[in-house]
DNA sequence: CGGAATCCTGTATGATACTG
DNA sequence: CAGTATCATACAGGATTCCG
């Protein structure tokens, strides 16, 4: 395709920022990666402090070792996460965040609290939806 | 206080909250939901306005009809979108946020700027990243 | 215009097994 | 412990067609 100049060039406006709504912009891609189903949950877990792997795992009950491993590549490349290995018997290795992946976290929570304190209102009105188009 | 939700009284937790590791958790059942690939930026979108269907499908670029009528229901089901059809010669039908979806909106704000002022630093890392990696 | 229904395919995901 | 590799599949998602 183009290389990463002319991709970002012609899609920077005026205030030096980005159309989302572009096809192809990169925030746009930043965003995607955001809304992998786990990402944003590991992230999260991480602001506790370093985890390693099976720690996490353990932690975010029902991802599969194949997705978080996917997702903790994923966000290693983004420059989120840090991970460090130690030459212990049995290898460990530990996952941190890195400086931008807490300048993300901190971005992130003002959603969670809203997922979580709208938790109800959410569930109520899916209720009140399903039950009319129930009733048709 | 115990009657309706089976679902939501074990996952409470001592500051009434939910936990949203927990596997099937309605939290990350709504998390899951805004990780939806185009269902924050619609929620973005109709933050300056009511939009019709055509209108909305044209802003977001890449967005294919199937995908976005889903997506809409979806956040209709959700409460977070109200949907109002006018019985016009070809019908016409509006999108807007209802309260909650506003509250919602503002939530994401910060995250949106996030990808918008850190998009430079994402790319630079995955390109680091891929440069390393691609040397082995 | 705003969608629903159908079809069809890429890919994401999960279970399983193996390695360092 | 911390993964990678392989396979098998479910399912999201796109393209197309048709309808109120």
């Amino acid at each position: 395709m183009k290389t990463a100049d002319a991709v970002l060039d012609p899609l920077a406006d005026e205030d030096g920022g980005f159309d989302v709504y572009a096809k192809d912009c990169p925030a746009r891609m930043v965003l995607n990666r955001l809304a992998d189903k786990w990402a944003l949950l590991i992230v999260k877990l991480l602001k506790g402090g370093p985890l390693r792997f099976n720690q996490l795992r353990r932690e975010i009950e029902g991802v599969s070792q194949k997705a978080l491993s996917q997702t903790l590549r994923r966000l290693e490349r983004d420059g989120l996460v840090d991970r460090r290995v130690f030459a212990t018997v049995p290898v460990t290795v530990e996952y941190s965040l890195t400086e931008l992946g807490r300048t993300l976290a901190e971005a992130f929570e003002p959603l969670a609290d809203w997922a979580h304190s709208h938790i109800r209102e959410v569930l109520a009105a899916q209720s009140r939806y399903d039950a009319v188009s129930e009733a048709a």
